[in-house]
DNA sequence: ATGAAAGCGCTAACAT
DNA sequence: ATGTTAGCGCTTTCAT
């Protein structure tokens, strides 16, 4: 196939139409309004563009016409590769691709380079709208989505006026969970969390840092804990707060080690995610700690994996967030936006939550 | 935020330059050269288009004139689910998303829906050049790709004259596993295989089928089974091989059932993808059968989880496959086209392939 | 059923 | 350092 001869645009509907001696309408209406042609014309036409070798319209140059991208732009958390290996972050973007699908809207991963601070490719994105998926409060990104004057949708971040948004109550979930555990009777907690900032901290998290946190979920979980567990009486400050800047299950282990070093005494780990979960549990397992007799262990997210092991966790649904803020930006545009989602949560008992063992139980056996 | 006052462009950069007083080149140059303007009147042009709330210039415009649009165009399996729950398209995706990344270029997933044959979104899409990823060789998107005078790449694909391709040699490498297993002394197997064909057939594949496959990889696959296995004396044609058109384990599980079933005499079972192995691995612990004392069951991809459970199997680099079919695509392209890439694969031993039981052993132990 | 005219919003030579 | 001139390739009223 000699496609070289390609490689620079050998035609344009102008001159097909001036080949054929017809107009550029003509040519046009054969391509995109079969019926406003007699089929005979419109033959000749198609027939003629294969001779040419005229591809079709130029979609670029469509789009500027018709005002119409055909695309909606998705700017994921920094790291991309992240974003692949995080099951929750893959089902979100699942759901957002079928939804794309089902609309015929193509869907365009804005490149987002994590060394520079280039929010160029923002600017250079040729798309219809903008789904945001858990970035920073603060990412320059975001303030530049914003900035173009398309609809947007916003997923597992704060509420920003007048844009859509979608996502779960991860302050009230959490908080549900932290308090089945209370209920059991743990009083002397850790807690595993995933990346608070842009900065890097592998290591334990103080209270202001908790709070200034700027990846939304994981401060609105973090707060929705300490609110649960303020109530009985404990003092968040002195609840040991772990984070790791990469997610997965080694990270997740190697904060459970860390808490369990600092202090032999804890009961529970609550991790605010399932992958930080199953590290965890592996790091009880390499110690010789019984779950959930000599250890309680808690998630967040109900991936399948979890649900298989059966970590006590929260299952959110990701697949339907995606397809959530797929339908928000696609559908019809009533003017009564902006809307917020609230998708509904599960509390996934599973078998790695108990009561805590006594001190006399440590010692002495059950 | 009032944004809903930007739903309609209030200002374009020849607004935005009559408003100035200035000419459009210059508001050109302050977004775009910011080197050819006095730093007093760069300030004053984004100044102003800040207070007419100009968003920067129009991208769809810009690429019209530019000729570029800064994004690949990558076009996936019939099913996107599908692949956004297979491992070895999902290490692809993030490979080929990472050279996008790395080049500074948006990947544009083109919505292909499965039920109507709909080429339109090929045509739609505003990208500089297209990856293919493992679409039936009769797929009308594959041929509506090629129809587009943009660069192409296409991955796990029978190569196509004059255009770049990204693959691994599937079947040398499946006939060197097949050898390991003849050489252990294995005759009688059964082969699980996934989708051949658009069709949809649960149930056993004859040789034509096989040989008529759409889908490249399998096809290489099975013909690579056969090769090895007919070089021993072994009649292919009396070889079972079950096709499933779902990829899942437990497709990969009833395949196994189906062939255990019909012939209680097979030592091993070999399957085209680790997805499909795990689930006879499953079959195979539910009968009561010890892999690989019993019978023998192998894979094909090298995924994570197959590693852990020490599935005998073949690792192919998928997430450097998906980054050469990106840097393909996005190098500078020399004139020295069509190029091809074979990546190497590796075989993994693992701990579920072992010698055949004889049938006495069968009856009264090892 | 077909054509003429008028841009969509921008950038890149080429002046000055 | 700034302006002039010419389109990029297409679709869409509005005529005929």
């Amino acid at each position: 196939m000699a496609r070289s001869i390609h490689v620079r645009r050998p035609a344009t509907l102008a001159s097909l139409a001036a080949e054929l001696g017809v107009s550029r309408t003509t040519v046009s209406n054969a391509y995109n309004r079969p019926d406003q042609l007699s089929p005979e014309l419109r033959r000749r036409v198609l027939e003629t563009a294969r001779r040419l070798g005229y591809p079709g319209p130029d979609p670029v140059a469509r789009s500027l016409r018709t005002r119409k991208a055909g695309a909606v732009g998705l700017l994921l958390t920094e790291n991309l590769s992240y974003a692949f290996r995080d099951p929750a972050a893959l089902g979100f973007l699942e759901g957002l691709a079928l939804a794309c699908e089902g609309a015929g809207q193509g869907l365009h991963l804005v490149p987002v380079n994590p060394e520079r601070e280039d929010v160029a490719a923002v600017h250079r994105a040729g798309v219809d709208g903008f789904v945001v998926y858990s970035v920073p409060d603060d990412d320059p990104h975001l303030a530049a989505v914003l900035s173009r004057p398309v609809p947007t949708v916003i997923a597992d971040q704060p509420h920003i006026e007048g844009v859509d948004c979608v996502g779960i109550d991860d302050g009230t979930a959490i908080t549900e969970l932290a308090k089945k555990l209370i209920t059991l009777g743990h009083r002397r907690i850790g807690v595993v969390c995933m990346r608070l900032a842009r900065d890097r901290n592998d290591g334990f998290a103080p209270v202001e840092r908790q709070q200034s946190a700027h990846f939304h979920v994981q401060r609105t979980r973090l707060s929705g804990l300490a609110k649960a567990f303020e109530t009985v009486g404990v003092d968040w400050a002195s609840v040991p707060v772990v984070e790791r800047f990469d997610h997965s299950s080694a990270m997740g282990a190697s904060a459970a080690a860390q808490l369990l070093d600092s202090d032999s005494q804890i009961t529970a780990l609550i991790c605010t995610s399932d992958i930080l979960a199953l590290g965890a549990l592996a790091e009880a397992k390499r110690r010789g700690l019984r779950v959930p007799q000599d250890l309680t262990i808690t998630g967040f997210d109900g991936i399948v994996e979890a649900e298989r092991v059966g970590l006590t966790t929260v299952r959110q649904p990701v697949l339907e967030k995606g397809k959530a803020a797929g339908r928000l930006l696609l559908s019809p545009s009533e003017r009564t936006r902006p809307r917020s989602i609230t998708l509904e949560t599960e509390f996934l008992p599973g078998i790695t939550a108990a009561p805590p063992r006594t001190t006399e139980e440590r010692w002495f056996g059950p």
